[in-house]
DNA sequence: CAGGGATTGAGAACCGTTATCACTATCGGC
DNA sequence: GCCGATAGTGATAACGGTTCTCAATCCCTG
């Protein structure tokens, strides 16, 4: 654990939404932290692949990265300011493996994500 | 409609899995159709928006299309040769409703796809 | 046949991400 | 402390998928 990858975890902490790598690049060189955004890019990849950051895809490709519990969960994220709760899903998670099933599919795995607008932001 | 976008739509229709853009391009030049590349992703966005494909992100963000049935649904999808099998899920449907209400969240949508590896691929 | 709006496609630009590589920080052994 | 080995950093270049540009072409309508 370097100072920097200690940076990343603490914006991360402290932030309830998904952040792209770009963003976190800006607001940490903006507060004065020098850092580099291939430092940020590798760190992440590390927290990812440790299953201390989830990542998600934004509609047009970009990643975002959220500091979340190890528990398996998926997300409800606000739409219009990112507002992100983590939610459990036994139904869907017996759903998902009976439909594999059902049809033949073996390692079954899943990905499910609800979105919507949360009660502090317009309809707008 | 024009050729153009009759022969993309017929590469479509012939395939049971999800294909990129230059994945298309790269089939309808070596078959001998002429076709830029700028018109093949101006006809998925446009096929996109209204309907007529279901479009979904890559893990490394390449954006990928398939001809689907207008009824909505999900994707059981392998991940070794991506052979795709529409999905109903009223179960689904109902409990994504019922989280987003649950926290306060309006107007919800959401995205569920299952992966796993088909009868027909082996573990590898 | 024109005229004119829509479409096409080669190439450039764009943008998020990854690779490169010289430099720096860290650490265990001396 | 000093040294060499090792791992990490970050400015920059490269990469790859997508979108933009714009001149050429198509195609409908009068
Ligand atoms: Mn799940
Ligand atoms: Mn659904
Ligand atoms: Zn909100
Ligand atoms: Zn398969």
């Amino acid at each position: 654990m370097t100072r920097q990858r200690d940076v990343i975890l603490q914006a991360l902490a402290d932030e309830e939404a998904f952040r792209s790598a770009q963003e976190l690049y800006a607001d940490l060189r903006t507060a004065g932290t020098p850092i580099g955004l291939a430092t940020i890019y590798r760190a992440l990849q590390t927290l990812a692949d440790t299953g201390d950051v989830d990542v998600l895809r934004t509609e047009s490709g970009e990643a975002l990265y959220r500091r979340c519990g190890t528990r398996h969960h998926h997300h409800l994220i606000c739409r219009s300011c990112g507002k992100t709760v983590e939610v459990a899903a036994d139904a869907v998670e017996q759903w998902a493996h009976a439909v594999a099933k059902r049809h033949g599919f073996r390692d079954p795995a899943h990905t499910v994500e609800v979105f919507g607008l949360c009660r502090d932001c317009p309809d707008a």
